[in-house]
DNA sequence: ACTACAGTTGAGTATCTATTCAACTGTTAT
DNA sequence: ATAACAGTTGAATAGATACTCAACTGTAGT
């Protein structure tokens, strides 16, 4: 089980822990569907499209005026954040109307706020 | 109140729903913490390592074993770890054990794994 | 049909960032 | 003293990404 090919530049010095670890470890795409999850939420114009959200359902110039940004700037972000199925859309005449998808988003930034404010 | 400079590219729509979203927004610097925070937890290798401390103390080169990586690669993500104080370390001769500074990252992680799971 | 405007999209650019590489520090053991 | 090794660090590089710009689509009104 600790008979790996190891490619890293040095011994292992507890073979005990790191193979209990990697036991337990989940899939790869686990962590790669977390972090690019946590991407998302990891810049500054997106978190306030959501904070913003959260508040009301806003339309992409609401949301350029509010943020002083260009509709082009703000329609990119929706995207990234459609895409993460963070947002959902409705179509009312010339206007879409942006509003959150889904309901943790909500507690995950209570929890970033309380690291932060402990830091 | 809705007569500010706007150097955005379009026309408010809806007045009333920027200004009351505008009144109670938050400072720019907590939405500059958050997405930072967010920031170092959106890495695939970040978000690997945070899970392998919530498992167990881990060095160094226990670390770069497990995850296949040089020690170099590890530490210089370990240092963006510490400056968002998410690990501490502690010195046991030659060696440096890291473990996890904060109470939240569990908690944050199981939300992010809700999100996931129901998209 | 034409105009106006909300919104989207693709290419280009400037910036950021994760890893590599090489040189370094700190501690232990001989 | 010096060898060995855990860990750090700075510069360089390769890849990712946020915004700009210009052209486009879709809907409403005339």
């Amino acid at each position: 089980m600790s008979n790996d090919e190891f490619t890293c530049d040095c011994d292992v010095i507890h073979a005990d822990v790191v193979d209990l670890v990697k036991k337990h470890m989940p899939d790869d795409d686990e962590f790669v569907d977390l972090s690019a999850f946590f991407k998302i939420l990891g810049d500054y114009t997106r978190t306030k499209i959501l904070w913003a959200l959260d508040k009301n359902e806003m339309c992409v110039c609401d949301l350029a005026t509010l943020l002083n940004m260009t509709k082009s700037a703000v329609s990119h972000q929706l995207r990234l954040l459609r895409i993460a199925n963070l947002v959902k859309s409705r179509r009312e005449g010339k206007v879409i109307f942006y509003s959150l998808a889904d309901d943790h988003i909500k507690a995950i930034f209570e929890t970033g706020h309380e690291h932060i404010r402990e830091k």
